[in-house]
DNA sequence: GATGAATGAGCCTTCATTCAT
DNA sequence: GATGAATGAAGGCTCATTCAT
């Protein structure tokens, strides 16, 4: 997985610590999370299992920071995806869209890791704490944006729904990268979010994306 | 932990093999995947561990079964509700919306045990293949609606893309169902549902459901 | 293994305790003693596993009694063999040298669960037991045997070292029509019985076996 | 139980496979090869049973590196013994038969071991192989010594005969030093061998040893 | 910081034994 | 007599965790 380059025998802190969680995402990714062992991690990112221990107390933190790491690259991602665009509605709801399938946290590797996270939180009341937070958030925001969309473009529609299903049908087109036996590609899954947005939002959307006027 | 009947000492073979499929959705439903012990399974079924090995073999094969099993139950249930329907397109498109939402698949625990496999499903092909022709055909099925639904109703709309909006909203609301902080109702969630396919079908479709002419 | 002929549904006790018996000399011959479960002799016998408790109790006694078979059914060998053949004491050595390499008990499956007896005995007194008091009766008839021969050949030779010398000799070949990579026939066996005997008796054999005179 | 002294916490690698092993034998000897498990072999070692595992991946492995590595011993004690007599065939041969019976591999412990060995043997191909190489060198070794003898000592005998005789008397003589009911010592041992050696070579050996001119 | 031998709890699995039918 | 579902003790194995070096 890993051993690209020989590592500085002494890396920072820091460093150590997203490298192993880097190499907790792969594993996961690989091996699923009920067969990820701190035996994998270790190999997976070239160190002694010891270490893992050392620098994490516990599996289950390395999980759990893990998952806060994801949770933050993922709000991190939206966030500066939202700072760096237009501030009309418009666009604004056309970075949303385009940051959930950009190349940072739509990797396979990150897909795969956030679904086994989806798979055990339900049971795990401290990944749900985890990332239940960010995910108000956003949601909040996404319906915020719907709604001065909606009163913009004089939409009759219901933006608190309307963002539910542009949020959900992101989910599910994840998922369906993940599973699907025929595949399709992120460009066919942009195009499919466009298309949900054309369908609410007509006057601002496409299927090609937002219309520039 | 036993929720049933006493049970008689003797079942009959198939009948004590849905059982025990059954303590094993629960068990996962509320352990998650990863925490998902024999014992724990046994416990559920009032009965001893042994009995588990002794009609499944081993775990693999008990969580490969059990997810079959839900797999045909899920089929059952869509491929009845469309037998059962009227057969124009909105009709039925409606019927595979209820459906997904009914008592039968739609409980805590099916929405619960199906996230857990999903998580484990992209690291065991052997689960993707369980479940990949059934989708399949649920995907095709439901798309050969919306095209009929597209031509009746004269949409302009791209069909395949639309059975596509709807079934990954379904799926993410099944999410919103476990995860969210806040979580809705299931009437809300059959409302988005038909949000959406007013949005994409508002000659067949409002808020509230099918439009009966 | 078995399942030949379709069984009687109800045979007499001792035909059945017989038939579980060479069920078991069957499969330690085949799996070794450690492998052997009482499910692999029942499905030997073709029957249900649980009656071969039925009729044996427990594995321990089914085991026991398999060897206390094997020992008996040893000594008639030997002991009938003797009686058949003339009394003079070189006949009554070949006669016991033949016996151990006849088609009653130097089968393939008999030598193979000898020898895994054998490997158990040293660490279980019951087996000892079950073995030391015929053991002791052959030593002493060999050892008689040899002396009268001795005397009537008027050998130097001691006759209870040239008896454990055959007898030896006679388990090493044992073990050696079980184990050597380059096996020898039966044929074989037996002239390097003769071999050794014509060492210590040449005036009564030479390698073909008994003199006749 | 743990013999031997406190061990260190941490022996070097090789060293604690070789104290596993040892503990192996041990616990055959005493307990039989089906009766012996990990635990037992781990309590004689006085180390954890994790720590086995760790050492040797599982039992089947644990057990046949144990035979590898009594069969390396019994071929280096004799090819040592051989090394160290004088190169006339009778001094060979001489050796031959004492190293089967000197400190090194005819204690209770390796005899014991050995005939659990030999029990499992016949129905585990990995074990046959093991042995099956030493074995045939073993036995060549011995074949030409006694055809060298042979032509020395002007014999009209069959050497290779003779060589599977005094082999097999040695396996024997073996089994007869754990079983017997009436045990006899190990010089009686050597001087049944000397006496067996002395019948095909009288003019080499008589039945104390070999006959020094 | 880093390593890896060592520990031991916990799990899956096997299988002798029981027993209702 | 015979069957086979059911039990539960026991064993092999995994792996998170500890800790001497």
């Amino acid at each position: 997985m890993n051993s690209s380059a020989p590592l500085p025998r002494k890396a920072s802190r820091e460093h150590r610590r997203e490298q192993l969680i880097e190499a907790t995402i792969s594993t996961i990714a690989r091996r699923g999370y009920a067969q990820t062992t701190l035996s994998d991690v270790a190999a997976a990112a070239g160190v002694s299992h010891g270490l893992v221990n050392f620098h994490f107390q516990s599996k289950e933190r390395l999980l759990a920071d893990t998952l806060r790491f994801m949770a933050e690259e993922y709000r991190h991602n939206w966030e500066t995806a939202l700072a760096e665009a237009p501030k009309d509605p418009g666009s604004q709801l056309n970075a949303l869209i385009l940051a959930d399938f950009n190349q940072i946290v739509s990797t396979p590797e990150r897909l795969a890791a956030w679904c086994a996270f989806w798979g055990e939180a339900q049971s795990r009341p401290v990944y749900q704490e985890q990332c239940g937070a960010s995910d108000l958030d956003y949601i909040r925001v996404q319906e915020s944006i719907c709604e001065r969309l909606s009163a913009e473009g004089g939409y009759a529609t219901d933006a608190q729904r309307a963002a539910r299903v542009l949020r959900t049908t992101s989910e599910g087109v994840w998922l369906d990268l993940m599973f699907t036996t025929e595949p399709y590609t992120r460009d066919e899954a942009l195009n499919t979010m466009y298309f949900c947005a054309s369908a609410m939002f007509p006057r601002h959307f496409d299927e090609n994306g937002l219309i520039r006027r």
